[in-house]
DNA sequence: TATTTTAACTAATGTAATTAGTAAAGTCAA
DNA sequence: TTGACTTTACTAATTACATTAGTTAAAATA
């Protein structure tokens, strides 16, 4: 019958995903969880404090699934099995996701180090394709702008056609992948 | 003293972008025009409408700059052309294109066939890059992807040093681009 | 067991969206 | 120009939330 701060979170996280974001209220949590509104105060500071806890936590979720993903793997392989759990993610999570992209626009400076924590993996994958580390962080930018508009635009036909759009992915960061390849490169230097 | 429906968008996409989509509100924009908060019902349905109506209005206009700079340009030129415009529209109006990306899941029919016209000019200009055309919808994917994620990551650098991020887009589609005719130019077919 | 903290509650306030009903000002045909 | 009609503003009232204040009972702790 008690309440902790994780329940008011994961609550509101699964009003996010069952009816958007637009429909998480203090009154909708409170009722799902059979408290009053402002008993909610007991865990959380506000609406928006909720939602950017909604979104934090969602973001702390992805980052360790990518980890997990990129266990065992280097370069492209890595970084294509990363963007597919990302996407595997978005499309469980839709609300949750629409909460980090509020959260892009209303962030704290919680919010930049856990994006902080995604691009740092992200880097040491980049790192294994044997890119000039010179260039890294264009790299970085381009893959990470990739996945981010990629998977938001394919998201309203993931949920029909989840696999088409799970390989359309994998197809596309290829051809990003093979666009850096040729342009970055790093070539072997003389044997010593 | 009289005010049209057009007003009523201008002065809240004005709000949007200066003070952030979430400070839009009917007071705020009533506030604005000098007239009470249910006078807006006699130009809009509702403060959802309005803010549709805010998208619509940018997508719109984007659409037609995106036209004009691709004007006298064909292939990659023309591509990078429109995504600096992209771009540009977005520096300019923050407000308006987080309306839009608002839109992106609150959106109508109406929203799908504006976007639509946007496909329909990459398209246009993808084909003129030489590629096979089987694989437009591929690259179509790709290059509006990239364009949505690559330009909303670096949105929060475009303010202090907007000529970098600029400058940096080109690079990254310049990438992407290499990508897509390694991977998709057609070939020579033999002489006739 | 006594004390302190936690987390629930009711009651009250403030803000914003929306609806209903009304009046004034503009439009246009006869 | 006058009178019907439409448009657009208004006030008043309703509703839905978020939020604050103050209170109480249960749980944790010492």
């Amino acid at each position: 019958m008690r309440i902790t701060k994780s329940d008011v979170i994961q609550t509101a996280a699964d009003i996010a995903d069952k009816n958007g974001l637009s429909n998480v209220s203090l009154k909708a949590v409170a009722e799902s969880l059979n408290i009053r509104t402002p008993s909610l105060y007991n865990h959380i500071d506000s609406l928006e404090a909720l939602l950017r806890e909604i979104a934090h936590n969602g973001m702390k979720t992805m980052n360790e699934r990518m980890m997990q993903a990129a266990i065992g793997k280097i370069g492209d392989d890595a970084i294509k099995s990363v963007g597919i759990t990302y996407l595997n993610y978005m499309i469980e999570h839709p609300g949750i996701y629409e909460t980090i992209q509020w959260a892009t626009w209303h962030g704290t400076e919680e919010t930049g180090k856990i994006f902080d924590n995604y691009l740092s993996l992200l880097k040491t994958l980049a790192l294994s394709c044997n890119f000039n580390p010179v260039n890294i962080d264009e790299i970085l930018n381009l893959l990470t702008g990739v996945l981010h508009g990629y998977t938001t635009l394919q998201l309203r036909y993931a949920f029909t056609k989840p696999d088409e759009v799970r390989t359309a992915l994998s197809t596309a960061l290829d051809t990003v992948l093979a666009g850096l390849h040729q342009k970055y490169d790093q070539h072997e230097k003389g044997h010593l």
